[in-house]
DNA sequence: ATGAATAATGAATCACTATTCAAAATTAAA
DNA sequence: TTTAATTTTGAATAGTGATTCATTATTCAT
């Protein structure tokens, strides 16, 4: 018998993530994410059924987590819908700003992956869109929440917003800091643009 | 001398939007362009460098006529910075509503485009950017706008916004119709989502 | 008509890289 | 040790599809 040496599967997941945030998913050559992961490149095809799963299998791993941690959220009690809209927010920025490659690799190869037909995305993604659907509707009926707008529409609103600010961040952190874009973001969604005075 | 047969650099365009809103870039063919655009393969490299390049010239020639559009709106007097910022969005949505492919291809294809550094992007996506910059600057002197809003921030967010909302709309039009889609966003770009009653 | 000049063609090329698989390596039990 | 099971390897393969370019077609001026 022989067993593994250590966590190959876990090695390229990291490893592909970096080489897709730095060239972009269709640049990246499979012998460049085994050399990064230290590994052969026959290695891959071990653990993954071909490049395309590895993409696949890094947003599993990503929305599996952050349901996860937005279910808790969604469960509390104690706080109100725009409470936990807010909440939801910040730790989805929190996320990206511990893995900047993998945010990187989220605006850059999520839309796509999910317009493809002929690909199975995480179910993960579809069950925290469901949550966020839940949040907005438990503000609309307690009435903090505006009546007159449409759930599905401000959901993909906030994600598609939330989306282009993280790129933002992750390709100039220095013109975009985090708390800068997180302080803005919460006021546009609470209150708008316009000064009512 | 040869004169040109109609103009097959226009053809090619066209088809190549159609065939990479359908398959999305990097799975489109040259050789299935060419089809579609009823013209021989290799003529497809007389108007155009390489596939990249047409899809840089689809964006070259997007950003042109909404820039000039934009711009006109810009420069009218008669209209306050919020106002501009509504038409703005709508004549945005509105382009894309005649060309739903085009809405595709912006959705599916920019971002990579915009994050690849060997890449000269179109310039007129960047003077559309500093017109979005000014308006919004000129809304926070008059006092219309939130002061406390950053203008580079806040045009990431509604560019993101709109984004994804078109690539709803473009997916499911039935369940995303444009007119819904446009009414709920310019409110909650005017007054966000908390009802203070 | 004729022949430049330019436009258009599409089969052949050629580079590129994802994937395979037979062999080698490693480990643990016998 | 030896064997057997499992893991790892990386060179060879094989398919793909972008790009080239020699050839053909078309038009206009003379």
């Amino acid at each position: 018998m022989r067993i593994k040496e250590g966590d190959k599967r876990n090695d390229i997941l990291l490893a592909s993530t970096r080489i897709f945030a730095k060239v972009g998913y269709h640049k990246s050559k499979v012998a460049s994410i085994a050399e990064e992961a230290n590994v052969a490149t026959g290695s891959v095809y071990v653990y993954f059924k071909n490049k395309e799963d590895i993409l696949l299998q890094i947003f599993e791993e990503l929305w599996k987590k952050l349901y996860n941690e937005f279910k808790s959220i969604s469960l509390d009690t104690s706080i109100d819908s725009p409470q936990k809209i807010e909440q939801m927010t910040e730790l989805f920025f929190e996320h990206f700003t511990a893995d900047i490659d993998l945010a990187k690799v989220f605006v850059n190869e999520q839309t796509q992956l999910l317009n493809d037909q002929m690909i199975q995305f995480s179910r993960y993604y579809y069950k925290f869109l469901d949550l966020g659907r839940d949040i907005v509707e438990e503000g609309k009926l307690s009435g903090s929440i505006y009546s007159n707008i449409d759930v599905d529409i401000f959901r993909h609103f906030i994600l598609g917003a939330i989306r282009n600010l993280l790129n933002q961040w992750a390709v100039e952190p220095d013109k975009f800091p985090l708390d800068k874009i997180k302080t803005n973001f919460k006021s546009l969604i609470k209150h708008g643009i316009l000064n009512s005075k």
